[in-house]
DNA sequence: AAGTGGTCTAGACCACGTC
DNA sequence: ACGTGGTCTAGACCACTTT
């Protein structure tokens, strides 16, 4: 048996409620016994199904089944253009603003960055012509001066940094706003609609390196299964 | 060297950029002789780097650095009352509905079920008597004839349904809305506000058992690490 | 055909947490 | 103290994919 069968085993026996929520299962010498394999297999399958959530392990204790599963979704932050391309659209970006600019005190707080100018960036993303995302990005160019002379016109702030900055880590929070008369210009909807909003910042060695919000035209969707 | 520390060297090479984006990283034999451990060791390191999606690896092929990382965000979707009492503020639960009602069509096709009938719950989780989310709840009771019995003022439906019934996944869909009329008023938030709404299916053998939708007040974050 | 990652084994020792 | 999962090893064979 392979740590997958096992695994499928695993699921089995829990699907069928032969081990219960909250119950105890067989230490992993026990089960590698009953199925036939050695006991890294079954450490591999279990591992796997406590990353998942479904189970729950502690030295000594043992492993129980979870009592609230699928409490976790991971969700594929789209590349813009792929996501765009990848349902036969035509994908487009527009830079609307590229300028030296001190950031609103809540850029500041995001960024752990003074009122000193930093470069800010926004651009409309296009699907056939319609507004899909908008994003307005900042960049701490006091980290990364040489982006100051890049050239966002021949290449996407977005690929400029993957290619030419290293980053080590990046956080991520979802939210949701209602189009000001501003935004619904830029995306081209109603005043009022409920839109979703990406804020992401990205770091390395301990400083921002960019913080960028993508606000959603009204009706997209973040998508996740386990 | 551990399995960590080998991640931790492996980690650090690409933030110095020792390894560049997209390049070929030596073979896990090469580099088990050159840190000093088993190859299996080396191999636990990078499967978890390119699980993570810092690497990208292909039999034949070799292990290369991943152009487009940070791609992936987990967010754990919160249990309401520890994330309330987790910040020190009361939890309250309102049932507000609980009747036998015809799902509408596309509650009917999120379900997979017919126009039969079936129960929806629609309830008020409150912070320190804040609302905090409000949750309209269809339960597949095909599926589960046993909910039609259950008390959901003495169990929550959510704990009702853990308890009683198998599941083996579920999905989950994020998306803003406009607070409504009925929606502010639920919410005590002004008209027109946008909320973060999180749709979640779970499923048993093929069918939906459960189709909650969870709308949350104005301002509500969900946030993610990597 | 050959090279790479993917997996499995048997055994060993360790680390942690419960008892 | 002791039982459990966590990790490591050395070696082996397999599966895939590119050449």
């Amino acid at each position: 048996m392979g740590w997958q069968a096992v695994q499928d085993e695993v699921r089995a026996r829990i699907s069928r409620r032969v081990w219960k929520p909250g119950a105890l299962i067989p230490h992993e010498a026990e089960l590698a016994r009953e199925l036939g394999c050695a006991r890294a297999t079954v450490n591999r399958a279990l591992r796997g199904l406590a990353e998942a959530g479904l189970l729950e392990r502690r030295r000594k204790a043992g492993t129980r089944v979870a009592l609230t599963p699928f409490r976790r979704a991971e969700f594929t932050i789209p590349l813009i253009r792929d996501e765009i391309e990848g349902r036969g659209q035509r994908f487009g970006c527009q830079v609307l603003s590229r300028v030296l600019r001190a950031p609103p005190p809540e850029v500041q707080a995001r960024m752990e960055v003074g009122d000193a100018p930093i470069l800010y960036l926004a651009a409309l993303y296009t699907a056939d012509n319609a507004p899909y995302v908008c994003e307005d990005r900042w960049i701490n160019t006091h980290a990364i001066p040489a982006a100051l002379e890049a050239d966002f016109t021949a290449i996407s702030p977005n690929e400029w940094l993957v290619r030419e900055v290293p980053f080590d880590g990046g956080d991520f929070t979802l939210s949701a706003l209602a189009a000001d008369a501003g935004l619904a210009e830029r995306l081209d909807c109603a005043a009022g609609s409920g839109l979703l909003v990406l804020d992401r910042r990205t770091w390395h060695a301990g400083q921002v390196i960019t913080s960028v919000r993508l606000v959603f035209h009204p009706g997209y969707r973040m998508h996740s299964q386990t």
